[in-house]
DNA sequence: GTTTTGTTTGCAAACGTTTGCAATTTTTCT
DNA sequence: AGAAAAATTGCAAACGTTTGCAAACAAAAC
C-alpha cells in the first residue's frame, strides 16, 4: 500500500513534516549533518522520508545557503585525448568531495569571444561555487566579472597574470629543455619545432625551454611552424616544413602529442621517411595513444593525476576560505618518456 | 564613478528595482522574453541593470519555475574516443537550445552500483530537466526513481525495455552483418569475434548480425573472446585467441575500434603478423583515431552527429511535452569504412 | 523540590525569482 | 468627449530550503 504524496511532483520537507506531525525545521535538521534532533524523532522522520521518497531539493538549498556545490568546468577541444583524461579525473575528484560539474565546451575560435562570454555569464547565473578553465583565454569581460562576483577561478594548463586567479600547469620550460636534450643526444643536427598556438603560454614556455637548451649546446632552431594544436594543421605544417628535399630537419619537437600524430603520419605515409632514422620526433603530454603500438611516441609526460589533484585541491581550498586565500601558482614536474621515435642511446 | 551595489554579493532584482524606482515585477518582466513592459521603462531598467552588473539568478528562477534548464549527462569511459566526441556534440547542441550539462562520470564497475545510484539521486536533487545516459546500466533503483519523478530519460547507445525511456542507438545488427560480409569478401576462412561486455545490448546485437551473416554463407564462428570494451583486455583476449600457432583466425571482427587498437597492436608488434595478409581486422565506431595513419582501421561507422542530434532532439521533445509523449526508439544507420586492415576487392 | 544546565523543538524571516490578479494608465474608437 | 479596449504596472503568494532566536522540555545538580 504505497502512500502517494498528496501534491503532485516530488515530496518536500513539508510533506514529511506533515506525515510525522512535526515542524519543517525538524525535518530539515534531520538532513543537515551537524544539527540537533531527538533520537526518536530522527528515526521517525527518516522512516517517513524514505516512505515518501523524499530527496532534498538542492536548488532550494542553494538559494538558501548560497552554496551550489557546483563547479563549472570549461574545456574546448576534446579530440586531444589529454582533455578527456583530465575531465574524467577532475570530475571524479570533485564528486568525491560532494561537488558536481557543470560542463561547458566552447570553441577555441577567437572570433566568437562574445558568445563564450555570454555562455560563461549564463553559467555564473547558476551560482557556481568555482570555475576551472581548462581551455580558452579568460577574456577581459569574464575576468572582470569573476573578480566582482568573487568566484574562485583556477586556470588549468595556462598561466595568467590576472589578479586573484590560481593556476596549475606543468613545468613546460623544463620539459622543453628535456625535449632538446633528447634530440641532441640522439645526434640530431637540424632541429625543428612545431608550435601550438602563438598566443598560448604553454606552447611559448615549451619553446623557450627548447631553444634555450639548444643554445646551450651552441645550436639554434633550424625550422619552425605552427600547428594550432590541431591534427590536420600540424600535418600541413609538416608538409610545409619538409617541402624542400634539400634542407630537411632531422629532429622535431612538437608542442603536444596530438599534433605529433599528425606529424608522424605525414612523415611516414606521405614523405616515406623513417622515424627515428631519417627524423626523430618528440611530443608533449604522453596521452594514452602515444604509448600504443601504432605510434610509440617519445614524449615529455604531463602528470595528469597530479595536475588534476592540484586543480581541485586549490579550487576547493579557495571555495572554503571564501576566496580570501592568496591565489596559488602550481607547477607540476614533467618526466621524459623514451619510446621509438627518438634515438635513445644504447 | 562605479556605483557599488549596497548589499554585498550580486545585484538582485530588488536592487535594480530600487535603482529605477519601480517594482520588482517590472524588472523581472524585463528579463522574461514574452512579458509586457513599457518601452521606456524597459530601457531605463536595462540601463540600470547593466550599470549594476545585474544577472538573473538561475537558481532562484529554477525554484520558481521548476525548470532548471540543466540536463544530466552520464558517461563512463572517456578513454574510448567515441565518447568525448559524443560529449562534445551533445553539449554543444544542448547549449544552443539554452540548456546546460551537468556531467557525471561513473565507473562502469558493477560492484559500485549503490554508489552510482546515490550519485544519480544526488543529481536529481538538482531538478535536472532530463537525463542522457551514455553509459552504465540503468539500475532498478534509478529506474523507479525516474519514473516517479517523471524526468525524461534517453539511453544512448544501449537499448532498454524500460517503460517510458527513449533510446538512441545505431543499427548494430546491420553493422555486424556488414562486418561479416567484408571479412568474407576478403576471403577470410577462420573468423573470430571479440565481444565488448556480455551484458551489453550493443555488443550482443553486433554479434548477432555478424553470426547471422556468417551462417548465410554457410560459415560459423571460429573463435570468440570478450574484451570488456577495454584496450588492455582486448589485447589479452587476442593473445588468448592466437595462443596456438596452428589454428589461428584469419579474420577478426572487434566490437569497437577502441579494442581493435589493442588487437592490432598485439597482432603486429607481439605476434609479428601482417594485417591484412595474415589476418584481417574490422572494428566498429570509426573514431578519429581509426582514420589516422597509425592504424588505418577498416570499420563500421556510427554517425555520431546524427546520434547526438537524435538524442537531444528526443530529450528536448520529451521535456517540452512534460514527458507525456511516447518514448522514441531511434536507430541510426551505419556505414562501412574500408581502409587498410581488410582485403578490399581490387 | 527548586534551580541550573542542556537538549529538542517550532516560528518566522530570508534567499531571488515568477506570475495570477487586480488596479492603473494609455490608447483607440465612436 | 466619453466609453471601451488594450497595455502597463504593482501586490503578494509561491517555490523548498536554512537558521537565529526563543520557547518548551528533560536531565542533572543542589
Amino acid at each position: 500500500m504505497s502512500n502517494k504524496s498528496p501534491k503532485r511532483g516530488r515530496a518536500t520537507l513539508e510533506d514529511v513534516a506533515l506525515a510525522v506531525g512535526m515542524s519543517v525545521s525538524a525535518v530539515s535538521r534531520t538532513f543537515t549533518p551537524g544539527a540537533s534532533v531527538g533520537k526518536q524523532s530522527r528515526t521517525k522522520i527518516l522512516a517517513a522520508a524514505a516512505q515518501l521518497g523524499y530527496r532534498p531539493n538542492a536548488i532550494a538549498r542553494t538559494l538558501s545557503t548560497k552554496r551550489s556545490h557546483i563547479v563549472a568546468l570549461v574545456v574546448s577541444y576534446l579530440q586531444n585525448q589529454f582533455y578527456p583524461t583530465i575531465l574524467e579525473r577532475i570530475s571524479r575528484l570533485l564528486q568525491i568531495h560532494g561537488f558536481h560539474v557543470l560542463l561547458f565546451v566552447n570553441e577555441e575560435n577567437v572570433s566568437h569571444e562574445n558568445e563564450t562570454d555570454d555562455l560563461i555569464l549564463n553559467i555564473m547565473g547558476y551560482q557556481v561555487d568555482g570555475i576551472i578553465l581548462a581551455s580558452s583565454l579568460l577574456s577581459s569581460k569574464l575576468a572582470k566579472y569573476c573578480r566582482d562576483s568573487d568566484t574562485p577561478v583556477v586556470m588549468f594548463n595556462r598561466i595568467s597574470t590576472l589578479k586573484g586567479v590560481s593556476t596549475v600547469a606543468s613545468q613546460n620550460y623544463e620539459g622543453g629543455k628535456l625535449a632538446a636534450q633528447t634530440l641532441l643526444h640522439g645526434k640530431a643536427k637540424r632541429i625543428g619545432f612545431i608550435a601550438g598556438l602563438e598566443a598560448s603560454s604553454t606552447s611559448l614556455e615549451r619553446e623557450q625551454g627548447f631553444i634555450d637548451a639548444l643554445k646551450q649546446s651552441g645550436k639554434s632552431l633550424f625550422a619552425r611552424e605552427v600547428g594550432h594544436y590541431d591534427y590536420e594543421k600540424a600535418a600541413s605544417a609538416t608538409r610545409e616544413m619538409f617541402g624542400s628535399k634539400k634542407h630537411r630537419p632531422d629532429g622535431l619537437f612538437v608542442a603536444n602529442d596530438h599534433m605529433a600524430f599528425g606529424v608522424l603520419d605525414v612523415l611516414r605515409n606521405e614523405l616515406k621517411l623513417t622515424v627515428p632514422d631519417d627524423v626523430q620526433v618528440i611530443g608533449f603530454d604522453n596521452v594514452p595513444q602515444a604509448g600504443m603500438g601504432g605510434y610509440s611516441l617519445s614524449t615529455v609526460e604531463q602528470d595528469s593525476e597530479l595536475m588534476s589533484q592540484a586543480a581541485v585541491t586549490t579550487l576547493l581550498q579557495q571555495i572554503k576560505s571564501g576566496n580570501s586565500d592568496k591565489p596559488e601558482h602550481i607547477r607540476v614536474p614533467v618526466r621524459l618518456i623514451l619510446r621509438k621515435t627518438t634515438n635513445n642511446g644504447l
